[in-house]
DNA sequence: GTTTACATACAGTTGCGCATGTATATCAAT
DNA sequence: ATTGATATACATGCGCAACTGTATGTAAAC
């Protein structure tokens, strides 16, 4: 083989990126060579280290691509003056996170990667810590948010905040270890249901929202 | 160094799985070699195949050593016939279960590895499948356990089952990435007292639990 | 005397980083 | 439009380091 156009180029750096998404999930980071990751792409390593100047800068790109949009529209609604209907909003956008997590195969290997399977290598290390600040702040932000929401008793801002993102976090990783064991949209509306009646106070008979779809059975 | 007595023998198979816990924390399980374990329990690395086949027969070993008393405690209380007071005793478990893993170093390094560093190196399979599995099958014990008890709209046993594993699992992954970012224990309390007023339908002022300690500040 | 509890020594393999080869795309100059 | 020069997009090959498994040595416990 010889020089390629650049179009081709970029088609083999995608490859490349497929390659090692679909390895580093099915046989870890550690366990995938530079060499696995070129030969599932048609390529050698010397392909490799042309796009990439090794297996973290690699990971590192693998990561940037999959930025989470998710986060914008979280970061909106955080920054939102005070709404009376701030926890509405809040529950509406964790079952659309989770509805996205489900039609994305791609999101899923890497949210696998990221949180129940954080390698102690060194290409990690850097898009880990990265990653926990990131997830640490916005649980601060969410916590600060809700300080001016009316929440029922017991319930505190912070034991709130902590409790919503454990359970969605819980929620993912359960289903991510147990990939399509269970329908994740389906309970999480149900769990996020249930907390948020008891976040709002209506313990007894909460309306159903109006996009809650009709319940699927076990 | 010649032979040495059978207890010392003992004493240098648990060095070496101290060594190992240690270091597989640190460093993760792939990231350590069987030399770095030994040089770090003083003996080389004869000692360690002298005691274990290998680094997985070393892994299975560590993971025995750190059964939960725990799971005892929740089996009995998911064997025993239906009682008025299943959701107090289940909500003290979950705090004790708590207490116990907050007290304990050696079982959160452990709990680190098999829930945040789930390496897929193939020393890990086993122990990582068996884990998967006793989780997904206490999970839907404590479904089973929830369809005789009364739960409060709109939680169904399902849902209540769910939220309630995925919250715990949370909120100790939560606890682990961050070592000692926060106080597990009270927050685990708080998020606990609230879920589970909302699960018996005391939406307004529950009574605090006698155990219940006085809440710590952030 | 025999077994035990290691230490030491010896291949064998694997993967990384880099250096080098090479054919072609790209482009300026004619 | 053709041509030459150069940069590009890889492929190939090498040395090196690390780690594993096993084989063997050995002194003391039993």
């Amino acid at each position: 083989m010889a020089r390629r156009t650049k179009e081709q180029a970029e088609q083999t750096r995608d490859a490349l990126l497929d390659a090692a998404g679909q390895l580093f999930f099915s046989r870890g980071v550690g366990g995938t060579s530079l060499d696995d990751i070129a030969h599932a792409a048609g390529v050698t390593r010397g392909a490799v280290y042309w796009h990439f100047r090794n297996k973290a800068d690699l990971f590192e790109a693998l990561y940037e691509r999959a930025r989470l949009p998710q986060n914008d529209l979280l970061d909106g609604l955080l920054a939102a003056e005070a709404a009376a209907d701030f926890l509405p909003s809040l529950e509406r956008l964790c079952n659309d996170a989770l509805g996205v997590l489900v039609a994305d195969p791609a999101r899923q290997r890497l949210f696998t990667i990221l949180y129940l399977r954080q390698e102690l290598v060194a290409e990690l290390a850097a898009v880990i810590a990265a990653r926990r600040a990131a997830h640490r702040d916005l649980r601060e932000r969410v916590i600060a948010r809700l300080n001016s929401a009316t929440l029922a008793p017991p319930w505190t801002p912070r034991s709130a905040g902590f409790a919503l993102v454990a359970l969605w976090q819980g929620l993912v990783n359960e289903w991510l270890a147990e990939p399509g064991q269970f329908d994740l949209a389906g309970v999480g509306r149900q769990c996020f249901a249930g907390l948020f009646a008891s976040l709002a106070g209506s313990g007894e008979a909460a309306a159903p929202p109006p996009w809650a779809l009709p319940e699927k059975s076990a």
